[in-house]
DNA sequence: GACTAATGCAACCGTAATTGTTACTTGTGC
DNA sequence: GCACAAGTAACAATTACGGTTGCATTAGTC
C-alpha cells in the first residue's frame, strides 16, 4: 500500500460490506482482501467506529459490521472520520511578522479552508451505497 | 514546512507577487520570506514556470516574476503545476483476482477520479487575484 | 475452567517521500 | 573579470506511514 491508503481501505470494506450486510467479518478476512494487515485494518476501521460508522465485537465470534444503512453514509462521513485535510495548511505556521505578509498569510489559509470544505461538500453528496452499487 | 508545503508556498508567492507585478523576486528573497531554502523555492516555482505561470531570469538583475496577469490565474492551474494528485488512488494497484471485487474495486476508483475532478472544478473558480485581494 | 479466536493497544522497525543542504555549472549585467 | 542570479545534481536529515510484534482483554466453545 502506498498513499491515499486509508481513504482507499474505508472505502473498499465499506462498500463490500454493504454489499451483504449483517455479515460479520473479522479484520484478518478485510486484510487479505486488501493485501494488508490486520493491525492496519483495525487501525483504521476503529476510526470508523468512533464516527459511528462501524461496530466490532471482540470474542470469540467476533468482527466488524456496519452501524448504519449504506444509503446514510457518504464519503464525507468515512472523510472525518479519518481525521484526512487534505487541503489544510500547516496549524504550526512560521507566523509572518510583517504586517503585510501576515495578511496575506491568512488570506491563503482563508482559501485553503474554504477548497477543503468545497471537497467535504462534494464528498457529502455521494454514499457507500452508490459507491457499492448493486443496490 | 511540513505538509502540503508545495501548494501554500505557490500560493503565498504567486499572491505575493501579484501585490506589486512587474517587480522582480530573487529565491533568496522568497526563501526568506516563506521560511525555508532558496533552492526549495526553484524547484516549486520551476514547476510553475514549466506551467507558464511565472518567467525567470538568470544573471545579475534576475529572479522570478509573473507570467500572466493575476486573474488568468486560477488555483487549479497552481494545483496541476504542481502535480497534486490529493484524492487519487494508487495507480500500482494489487489488482483484485475476484470479478466481484474487481468491480468494487473500479467503482472506488472511479468515485475517487470524480471528487479529485470536482476539487479541480473548484480550484478553478478562484484566482490568484482574488487570494491577492487589493485588485 | 481451559482453550481458542477475535479486538484493542502500544511500541517499534523499515521504507518511501519530502525537505533541507551543499556544491557546482551556466548565464547575464556591470 | 566579477558579482549575482537561476539551474541542477547529489546527498543528508527529517518525517510520515505502513508494517510488525507482542500482549492484554473479551467472548464464545468445549
Amino acid at each position: 500500500m502506498k498513499r491515499n491508503s486509508r481513504l482507499s481501505l474505508a472505502l473498499h470494506t465499506l462498500s463490500h460490506m454493504a454489499g451483504d450486510r449483517g455479515q460479520m467479518r473479522t479484520s484478518s478476512d478485510i486484510a487479505d482482501h486488501a493485501g494488508t494487515n490486520p493491525v492496519v485494518v483495525r487501525r483504521v476501521l476503529g476510526k470508523l467506529r468512533e464516527a459511528g460508522l462501524l461496530t466490532s465485537e471482540k470474542g470469540h465470534a467476533g468482527g466488524w459490521k456496519l452501524a448504519k444503512s449504506p444509503e446514510d453514509i457518504t464519503l464525507a462521513d468515512v472523510y472525518l472520520a479519518l481525521d484526512e485535510s487534505l487541503v489544510a495548511t500547516d496549524s504550526d505556521e512560521p507566523v509572518p511578522s510583517c504586517s503585510v505578509e501576515h495578511a496575506l498569510h491568512l488570506r491563503v489559509v482563508g482559501v485553503m479552508k474554504d477548497v477543503e470544505q468545497s471537497l467535504i461538500t462534494r464528498l457529502g453528496e455521494t454514499t457507500i451505497a452508490e459507491v457499492c452499487g448493486h443496490n
